[in-house]
This record gives structure tokens, sequence and C-alpha cells, in this order.
DNA sequence: GCAATAACTTACTTTAAAGTAATATACACT
DNA sequence: AGTGTATATTACTTTAAAGTAAGTTATTGC
């Protein structure tokens, strides 16, 4: 049974209330990254994760992918306008965190 | 194989990065609600997630369960310090999907 | 004694998210 | 011909999240 949207907050969750996407977007905050480098920063995300959410986030208009013709291929993931308008919840997130997160 | 977490966002994530816990925080904003209350304005949950996912807000404080000892039973949830914390960026989520979420 | 009430709880099933590991591509270099 | 490189895909399995539906408690009022 599919159930209706009935509070614009659901629907921000639908988009990235997830374990790892709110962590790749982050990590494009301060520009664009070849799709390795961006792997390696979020070193405990499976190859495979790292894919479908970026492929992912591409469908929903949240990063762009840019690809350079060359070999070996290089491969750059950046936010969109509408990527880069979660900026300032993203980094809240994340000093949120640090800040509850006693070890 | 159970992975670290390095970077506070994550924490975040693994305490709220759910499909139902922002909203069910969300709804507490504005004040301590009788969970029936709180449960009839989040229609699409299941009874078994919101009592499951208020149990899992209380053990991670971010929110209390205050018992009424009456009859029938009376219980109502609020925001803790930490859980209003969260105000804003739980403003924030919502007004984002607001904003992005075309019909 | 039975229904109504509010808040759970339990057992069970389904669906979705995540993990593992192997394989593909395409060319440059040795 | 075989190796290295960066990116990505596929098949398969495991784990976690979510859904369904029925049952529990404790008391009031008929």
């Amino acid at each position: 049974m599919k159930k209706e949207i009935t509070c614009p907050l659901h629907y921000t969750m639908t988009l990235i209330g997830t374990k790892w996407k709110p962590l790749i977007l982050f990590h494009l905050i301060e520009g664009p990254l070849r799709s390795g480098v961006l792997q390696k920063q979020i070193p405990e995300i499976s190859n495979k994760m790292f894919t479908q959410s970026v492929r992912e986030l591409e469908k929903d208009g949240l990063i762009n992918r840019k690809i350079y013709p060359v070999v070996p291929p290089k491969v750059e993931y950046e936010l969109t306008k509408k990527g880069l308008s979660l900026k300032s919840i993203l980094k809240s997130l994340d000093l949120w965190g640090s800040e509850h997160f006693k070890l």
C-alpha cells in the first residue's frame, strides 16, 4: 500500500533520508570532486552503494555528473543549484552531530 | 562488518536518518502532544512504527515520555533539550521540501 | 459480564537498503 | 599479449526497515 506524502519534510526525507546520500552531498560542498576522490573521502561506503547513491542523487537533480572523454576515464561530481541549496542544512546536521556525539 | 563513524554527520544520520523519526520530532516542535494526537498528525505511519520510533527517540534522549496514571491511559511526548536543538534543522528540512516538491 | 477506551505489544511477513565479490570497459604502456 | 588505471555494473546474499493484523492491560460505565 503506497502512502501519500502529507508533509514537505516527508518528501525531503524520501530524497536524502538515507545512510549515505547526505554524506556524499556534504563532501561536495566545497566543490566538484573526481569520483575516486569522493569515494575515498567516505571510506566506509561500499563501491556499490557509492555508485547507486550518486545515480539516484543525479536522477533527483541534486548533483551533476561531468564526464571527461579521456583514458583512463575521468568523472567529476558536483552539486547542482538544488543540491547547493542544502548546504546550510548539511553543515548544521554535521555540526549537530559533532556537538552531541560523545565517544 | 561493522563500520566506524568518521564524520559527525554520519552519526546524526544514524539517529534521525529514517523515514519517520524526523516527522515525529517535527510535530513536537510546538509543544508536548498526547500519544494518540501525535500519531493522528502522521496518518501514514503504522502503529508499530510509531511505537518503535518513539521508543528509539526516547532511548537516544531526543524526546521524553510523560505517563499520567489515569484510566484510560494518558501518555504525552515532548522534545528534550537535545531534541529541541534540532528545531531549526527540522524546520529547514521541511521548508526545503516545500520549496522543491512540485506536484 | 461485556463494550469502550488509549496506549502498547507481539508474531509474522514484506520490502528496501546495504554489503560482498566478481566482472566489464577502453586505451596506454611495456 | 599482458598489466595498470579509473569508473562502473551485475549477480547474489544479508541485514534492517517497515507493514499487517491480532492480542494485552486496566478501568469505567452500561
